[in-house]
RNA sequence: GGGGCCAUCGUCUAGUGGUUAGGACACCGCCCUUUCACGGCGGCAGCACGGGUUCGAACCCCGUUGGCCCUACCA
């Protein structure tokens, strides 16, 4: 009880960082944060069919991205180095151990050589099927068929099975999902290490077997993971047990859905963090929306009662976070509720804070030759935006030209009763805000026209629609030779 | 088939025996307005079903239905 809290996300490089995967991460993230304690980053890599240095690598840059640094763990793109006592943090790189741990277990007849081929296995399987009953390696129908007790030849090659406890509950105590039982003869001697290539050799482990010398090692004590892992949970008990290695308490956090309540997949739209980032979403928004699915913090044992409320930054949500309040039930992903919690984010932060992430949705070049004045113009001009995609969108016509006009706005509102007023626009000189406000004043005065009326115009003029920021912001940010240059020529 | 988990508005959820079932997103309407937005105000909308227990069930028990997970020499 007295334990350092650590905590690990554990993904395996077999694709792209799933947003499910990231949501486990922060979870993990929050509830290290919150105690002081320690958050891991390993790469569960035994599948050597399906893993690539290329999905590590995108696993490290997307948790990067989404501000979930890792205490311990690999160093971004190099696979020679890590950070941490307990590397390395990638599963291949830790064979020597685990083919030592899975000795000892043989050593202490814990686990035993099977050498039953695929093949064999197969057939046993579909005969005990056919007789409607469930195959279970060595247990039921198919008891005593098992080569635990011969073929114990060391020079044959041969997976590696452990022995798991028969009869009674494997009790697992959740802290999400409260105590769960399984009928230990509901599970079989499990695979604790693949057969080899070369004879007697003993082969990759599994992830199951993996998993338990790893959270021991790394001194893992709190397994917070995917609720997909609570039937990993009563396999991996046992082992803890025949090791005499402390139990980690556990936390299996509740999945996240597509719109229509299936597994989220390409299908719903994005899946992969690096989608949400191309999207114009905000890392912050990102780890609240996520954060909020299963998850209701809980302020003074109430939860949130108004819109402002639900808007947390990083630090109310260390402040709060409690596994207590996560729900047992999995959850659907709603991308407007990321989406309009992304516009609040955009809405609070300094324009200093936004630049840096809306960069990458602009020009870069003419956006870093700009002033600093300019800049933070262009963007309080446009935070009203939902994304970063939005903003950078509606300051389009601050980069460039329009090339196509809306011709029946420009019908509308460029008319000859207001070009007169265009005119004197193309004379001033000032394009400060207050300047610009003391003038139009006076324009409209002579002209008998409304604010409305010189504004429309000119933005079908300076952007081609009638659609713009403030029309003084919009004028200053095109810049006063280019506002000439476009509305002359439709004088 | 076996084992496990889950079930309140369309979505995220509050709620732990007595509430007009509360909030947020989305949606609809109104207001504000220098366009688009932002913002403000208001509205629509829910306890999966069936039995119990109880004076009284969204809350407790049983069953049904539905969804998901595991059942690999994947993780």
């Amino acid at each position: 009880m007295t334990r350092p809290v650590v905590t690990r996300f554990a993904p395996s490089p077999t694709g792209m960082l799933h947003i499910g995967g990231v949501r486990t991460a922060l979870f993990c993230w929050l509830f290290a944060k919150k105690h002081g304690g320690r958050f891991i980053l390993r790469i569960e890599d035994t599948d050597l069919s399906r893993s690539t240095d290329d999905n590590i690598r995108i696993i490290e840059e997307g948790m990067a991205w989404c501000g979930l640094e890792w205490d311990e763990g690999p160093v971004v793109g190099d696979p020679s180095k890590w950070v941490g006592p307990h590397g390395p943090y990638r599963q291949m790189q830790r064979m020597d151990r685990y083919r030592a741990k899975v000795q000892e277990l043989l050593d202490q007849d814990l686990a035993y050589r099977c050498r039953c081929s695929r093949e064999e296995l197969e057939s046993r399987r579909s005969a005990v099927e056919a007789a409607g009953k469930v195959f279970q390696y060595n247990r039921g129908l198919d008891a005593g068929k098992g080569c635990a007790a011969k073929h114990h030849d060391a020079s044959e090659s041969a997976a590696i099975r452990f022995r798991m406890p028969e009869g009674g509950d494997i009790v697992l105590h959740d802290l999400i999902k409260g105590e769960i039982r399984f009928p230990a003869d509901s599970l079989d001697d499990w695979i604790i290490a693949r057969s080899s290539e070369t004879p007697g050799e003993i082969g990759v482990p599994t992830y199951n077997f993996c998993v338990v010398v790893d959270d021991t090692h790394m001194e893992v004590s709190h397994v917070i993971r995917g609720d997909d892992h609570v039937n990993n949970t009563p396999k991996q008990i046992p082992l803890f047990a025949a090791f005499g290695f402390p139990l980690p308490a556990f936390a299996h956090v509740p999945m996240i859905l597509g719109k229509d309540g299936a597994k989220l997949s390409k299908r719903h739209g994005a899946t992969s963090i690096t989608e949400y980032q191309a999207m114009g979403f905000l890392p912050s928004a990102v780890r609240l929306a996520l954060a909020r699915l299963s998850w209701t913090p809980k302020q003074d044992g109430k939860a949130a009662e108004t819109a402002e409320e639900e808007i947390l930054t990083d630090a109310d949500m260390i402040r709060l976070f409690d596994l207590a309040d996560v729900q047992k039930s999995a959850a659907r992903f709603d991308m407007d509720k990321l989406s309009w919690m992304n516009q609040k984010l955009i809405q609070r932060a300094s324009w200093r804070e936004l630049e840096h992430h809306l960069r990458p949705f602009v020009p870069e070049v003419v956006w870093d030759e700009k002033s600093d004045e300019w800049k933070a113009t262009a963007i309080t001009a446009t935070q009203k935006g939902k994304s970063l995609v939005e903003m950078a969108e509606s300051l389009r016509f601050a980069f460039e030209r329009p090339e196509t006009f809306d011709e029946a706005a420009a019908a509308k509102f460029i008319t000859d009763a207001v070009k007169p007023a265009l005119r004197e626009v193309l004379a001033l000189e000032d394009y400060s805000h207050d300047a610009l406000k003391a003038a139009f004043d006076g324009i409209m005065e002579r002209h008998g026209l409304k604010l409305k009326d010189v504004a429309q115009a000119l933005r079908v003029a300076l952007c081609g629609r009638p659609v713009s920021p403030m029309i003084f912001e919009t004028m200053y940010l095109v810049g006063r030779d280019e506002v000439r240059t476009r509305v002359e020529k439709w004088l």
